[in-house]
DNA sequence: CCATTAACGCGAG
DNA sequence: CTCGCGTTAATGG
């Protein structure tokens, strides 16, 4: 995980258990606190002008929750959502602060993780660029399953509905069906019970 | 709720 | 003009 529990928790960090669906902060909220995901799953969102959603980064355990607003003065520009039931570390802004500046290593660490994150920032604008949809959905699978230990070929299985997947690519959820069908039969990945493996 | 299909409009190439 | 994506609606899982 991003900083070692113990550590947030020496800082004053409170445990908080939320609900699937249950929002975290919203667009335009001034950042008060960091947040550390114990378990569960988050999403960061944005609904444009005709209300469509663009999911904007998936967030597992062990990482953090947008905490590089708490580097700038500048209010959310997404939209935390738990996707399932989560249990997450909150410490204030203000200890957050001191636990960097006594900590060296943890700024190392958070460094690297948001270089990743800007990294991933950087590959998804270039798939979501295309203007072909079999090649956002590629880029796109092609990077989640980067992150997984599964590397070998139709192993791992992306724990995604296809309208999450439409999300991420500002597709249309039919246009995903019809493009994975496609992706299908030229073998680039495997349905499964109606799950997608690559 | 999620996935799939079909018919059709419409704009980009 | 053609092709493919978004829309809508219906159906199945």
């Amino acid at each position: 995980m991003l900083i070692p529990e113990e550590l947030l928790l020496a800082y004053g960090a409170d445990t908080e258990i939320l609900d699937p669906h249950q929002t975290i902060f919203n667009e335009g909220d001034t950042p008060k606190y960091y947040y550390q995901i114990v378990e569960g799953r988050i999403k960061l969102n944005h609904y444009n002008d005709d209300g469509k959603e663009l999911i904007l980064a998936i967030l597992d355990k062990g990482l953090s929750v947008c905490e590089l607003l708490l580097f700038i003065d500048k209010t959310y520009p997404v939209n935390a959502i738990t996707f399932e039931k989560c249990t997450i570390l909150q410490l204030p802004k203000s200890s957050f602060v001191k636990l960097v500046d006594e900590n060296p290593n943890i700024s190392k660490d958070i460094n690297k993780f948001l270089s990743e994150r800007l990294y991933y920032k950087y590959i998804m604008l270039e798939n979501n660029s295309s203007l072909r949809p079999d090649i956002r959905i590629k880029g796109m699978l092609s990077y989640h399953k980067s992150f997984s230990e599964h590397q070998d070929r139709f192993t791992y299985e992306l724990p995604l509905t296809r309208q999450q997947v439409a999300s991420l690519t500002a597709l249309r959820v039919e246009t995903v069906v019809r493009t994975v069908k496609k992706l299908e039969k030229e073998n680039f990945l495997k349905i499964i019970n109606r799950k997608i493996h690559i």
